[in-house]
DNA sequence: TTGTAAATACCGGGATCACGGTATTTTTGG
DNA sequence: CCAAAAATACCGTGATCCCGGTATTTACAA
């Protein structure tokens, strides 16, 4: 509950899940919400594909990932791709890295596990209509785990401004030359400059230089 | 509240936060928390920096941004080296992007707004206390954002498989001959698959090629 | 002031790359 | 089964790179 409050009409949400009585229940805890409709609940996403054919298009989306057929992770885009402004929340049991990581990736706003109580989902289902994301604080600190891997590995070379300029270039696909001339120096003192990269980092090309600075993030 | 519950014992927790009436309203209300105990409130990360050198290691640590000195980003670092084993929760009324991408880069666990309530700050530390991360929804959702502008431009070539597998080895920084000895194929042969991943990429060298394909995330 | 680091510049030779062709075999989809 | 796509292979030329040197000027710190 953040921002503005939700609108009041009534929200429509969709679920796909493929067990049968998880779902009903499911079902029948979102329709019981103050302003929440749940008009379709499919057991896979072919179903709920054919549903948005005929233009229907959900506010909220809650998205088993095991499900038989297309699985969830492989629907977000489809679904997105008929309905943009439909906010994904995925409900599942797994709590591994990759499937989080391409789920959120392939724009899922939200990621619940299957303990989530229902008002938790209540909660998150308004949370992500005001443009918020929805996960459980332990989803969170994955997602953060991930995030800062990512960011974090700044490998310290001592390189002077002058090679950290070269290296920039370098990296945004200037030759020797074509940055000799950028520079106003001559050739051999970018070839001079570039040998001094070569062995602060250890590397032996250019090719070498460009993946090391780009993976390392040293620019 | 998640996992396991934290451990009953009494948990320390510091607070730096530079106006003198927030700082003490929130010291109360931490003190005031069932397993809380807040000895410490500095209004300066030099203040706390003292402290924690004479070995006083909260568990958790609250944080304000903008404080005269070092400023709670910077102080992120310090604090972790002293104390690695320290939750830090980001507490402020600043939302930008850059900070909170800032924040979370350099270890915090936790982003808040000072628009939270104590309850949903001390939701927050039992959290961190128990390995999640903290934030609002809102914040979620713009560190979602981040992560999935960051992953996302996937641009689409029509590599094919074999195309892709040289790429890969030229990323992981293998020459051409080196690369034709490892998939048993003539130099030749390597060659032609280059120039057509060039053709395919509108590049021109290999530079260009490694810096296209891990700027866009190709593999 | 006296080193040391940084930035500049030059040379040559051997290795590697870019790219224009051409052409055969294997895989694959309709 | 047949056409298209993919993978394989070959050649030569000119451009570019890698690396071993050497050397001068500037800037800054001891």
């Amino acid at each position: 509950m953040e921002k503005n409050p939700p609108k009041l009409s009534t929200i429509n949400v969709m679920i796909i899940e493929d067990d049968v009585t998880y779902r009903q229940s499911l079902q029948a805890a979102i329709s019981a919400g103050e302003n929440l409709a749940c008009p379709y609940a499919c057991e896979s996403c072919e179903e709920a594909l054919e549903i948005l054919e005929k233009d229907f298009a959900p506010e909220v989306l809650l998205l088993d990932i095991k499900l038989p057929g297309i699985s969830g992770i492989e629907g977000i885009p489809k679904f997105k791709a008929f309905s943009p402004s439909t906010h994904i929340i995925m409900l599942t049991v797994f709590d591994d890295d990759d499937l989080i990581f391409n789920a959120l990736c392939r724009g899922a706003e939200g990621y619940l596990l299957k303990s989530a109580t229902p008002r938790q989902i209540y909660e998150s289902i308004q949370n992500v209509l005001c443009g918020g994301a929805a996960m459980t604080p332990t989803i969170a600190g994955k997602v953060l785990k991930m995030f800062t891997q990512y960011a974090e590995p700044k490998g310290e070379y001592d390189l002077t401004t002058r090679e950290k300029e070269i290296l920039q270039l370098l990296v945004d696909g200037h030759s020797k030359k074509h940055l000799a001339d950028r520079l106003c120096i001559s050739l051999y003192t970018v070839d001079t400059h570039l040998k001094n990269i070569y062995a602060k980092l250890h590397v032996h090309s250019q090719i070498d230089v460009i993946a090391k600075a780009l993976k390392e993030h040293l620019l």
